[in-house]
DNA sequence: GACAGTTGTGCAAACGTTTGCAGCCCATTC
DNA sequence: GAATGGGCTGCAAACGTTTGCACAACTGTC
């Protein structure tokens, strides 16, 4: 059974050096410092360090009303893409003395409502948003109370919104291109859900890409899936399979997706690249490691939470400034689930990675 | 330049009612509602509801000294590991009102107690410690203060301390009787860092192991890494492979480490498994889709979370309580990156997976 | 030596709750 | 019908800060 040490405050400091808890707590705020005379000064630092001091930071914050803390909201912690993004988040803010409420909201509506309240209420100096759809109750709620707040891998059909993203468009034609090159020419594509960002945008990418290489949308080639997850990317390879359609390629929407393709060539008998080139995207962790290793976009997830955070602390600052959308530069990187169309491989120019 | 809507308090819900504002405060509290009358009551509830009442958390926390606030420190976010536990906690804690901050210490120590002196600042009520060594400054100091915490798949050499971890030394042990069974005899050891309770324990469950299975310890089969990552794991593999000594097998102290070793036996031109089994410890997120599928220990990753958060529930609540370490049980997943040995294939009995 | 100006410190209110205490009203009882 | 008691509600203090204001003590100037 053991005893909390008794809370030492700025009175007790006060007391102890024989002034008025006012000096002291100019003393002790950076801003005020230099109000007091040095000599004093020390002696408020010397016994503030030997009491062992420390802040009650809900009178702080009660009294001005900054709670020195921000919410970031993900939708699934279990998605490995999010640790890279949250550990960029911590990164920046904990040096500017922020600490991160993380919450998970497991795409459900309800959770993000409930989560956004939460954070209101805990007066949180800003939030950092992931789990943002294309247009999306919580954001507006956000910019009508005037809550400092961005977007992070995902943005919105709303303007005036700060948002650090990957260039998903770009992203998109670089996969087509870089399977048209191949040789390609009947591409598959497991959209995700066309409600975020991310799932519309590198959709426009795959369409934009097909007709830069001159080639044509079939809309037997394409399946959209409800979610970014291997079921859902299985479950749209498996339609798309159905459709009866001939293709030596699939662009999944992200790489979880792209490993339920894997799973579902796998049950056909069909191999990867051999028969079916696949491509991912997001290069999450570990890609290199799956078989075959993944060809994939890869989005520098850390410095997305990095720069997220960065923007935010601005926006804390000055929340006069205008918004910034900051789109990152996503790059292809090639690995071993690319390869030369199958239709070629009969004329035994076939390489295995 | 929006403006911040004016928050509401009690005072401006008794004004409207005409009622005092502690009156109010008693209605909207749980436990005190049944001191005031139903009709009053009702009128506030409604009022608070009309008026969108947000109670401000700083002032009840500065007059509870609760916080409803919890704080967890992982050592590295992008471990996929980490993602599925702090799900878990969150996933529990915010069903009971209580909010994580959650924090990255990177592995060092001076960033570890940096973060404890935060969470202490912001009157957590309580930890959950997920970067604990076996003898941990931080622990002490958790336990000299007085605050609950809960150790999160890590333990620590102190008594009296609550933690939920998987049972690394039966794991450990399954893995031996496991490749012993397949007639592995030189099985080589990739240890994780000893001054962590995940890496002593399976290293002495792997021990234990060789015992029950009757083999003997060569410690030119045994390399230590410093860290859980898949560079220390290679690092180490290679160690064991300049000494020369034949092996069939390699235990990894985690799945990172495990795949260090493909990456190893890859530059050493041995085929996993064919030439080498190789197996790891975790079952992190995709491990099914690594190549070759790798055979693993399964932690309840989720349910370590999730119970961890559950007894620091238990501890803010009654304090007094002793303490409790949970052992859940681990098992084996096996995969395609374990099976006869070598030198069996030579008999033409070989497997492939 | 009086005055204005500067510098440093104390005072007290305020932030929005919670909660022990006091007191009111009404019902019950003899 | 007075005394007792119990059930509700109001009062006010307290939690630990921050900060505008007042005021005291200096400095320097004429």
């Amino acid at each position: 059974m053991q005893t909390h040490k008794p809370r030492i405050t700025l009175k007790d400091i006060a007391r102890n050096v024989g002034v008025h808890p006012s000096t002291v707590s100019r003393v002790l705020n950076p801003d005020t410092r230099k109000m007091v005379t040095k000599r004093i000064a020390d002696r408020v630092i010397h016994a503030s360090e030997q009491l062992g001091y420390r802040p009650n930071t809900f009178a702080q914050s009660l009294r001005t009303n900054r709670s020195y803390t921000v919410g970031v909201m993900v939708p699934d912690l279990t998605n490995p893409a999010f640790g890279p993004i949250i550990k960029g988040i911590d990164n920046v803010l904990e040096q500017s003395g922020y600490s991160v409420i993380v919450t998970n909201t497991d795409n459900v509506l309800e959770k993000e409502k409930r989560s956004v309240d939460k954070f209101h209420e805990r007066q949180v100096d800003g939030l950092i948003i992931a789990t943002a759809r294309r247009l999306d109750d919580v954001v507006t709620t956000c910019l009508e109370e005037g809550t400092p707040f961005v977007l992070a891998v995902r943005s919105t059909i709303e303007k005036g919104v700060n948002s650090v993203v990957s260039d998903e468009i770009v992203g998109g034609q670089m996969i087509v291109s870089h399977l048209a090159q191949l040789g390609h020419k009947k591409i598959a594509y497991v959209a995700g859900p066309q409600f975020l960002s991310t799932g519309f945008e590198r959709y426009q990418g795959y369409l934009q890409g097909l007709k830069n290489a001159g080639l044509e949308l079939d809309e037997d080639l394409v399946a959209i899936g409800d979610a970014f997850t291997e079921a859902e990317g299985r479950q749209a390879a498996s339609t798309i399979n159905a459709n009866k359609k001939p293709f030596t390629a699939i662009v999944a929407a992200n790489d979880l997706m792209a490993l339920g393709c894997y799973d579902e060539l796998i049950t056909k008998g069909l191999k990867c690249p051999d028969d079916v080139s696949v491509v991912g995207y997001d290069d999450m962790p570990f890609t290199r490691h799956f078989n075959p290793p993944l060809t994939t976009v890869h989005t520098p997830l850390l410095d997305v939470g990095m720069q997220a955070a960065r923007i935010l602390l601005e926006r804390i600052w000055k929340p006069e400034q205008p918004a910034r959308a900051l789109k990152l530069q996503p790059h292809l990187i090639v690995r071993g689930s690319t390869g030369i169309p199958s239709s070629y491989s009969e004329t035994g120019t076939k390489v295995t990675n």
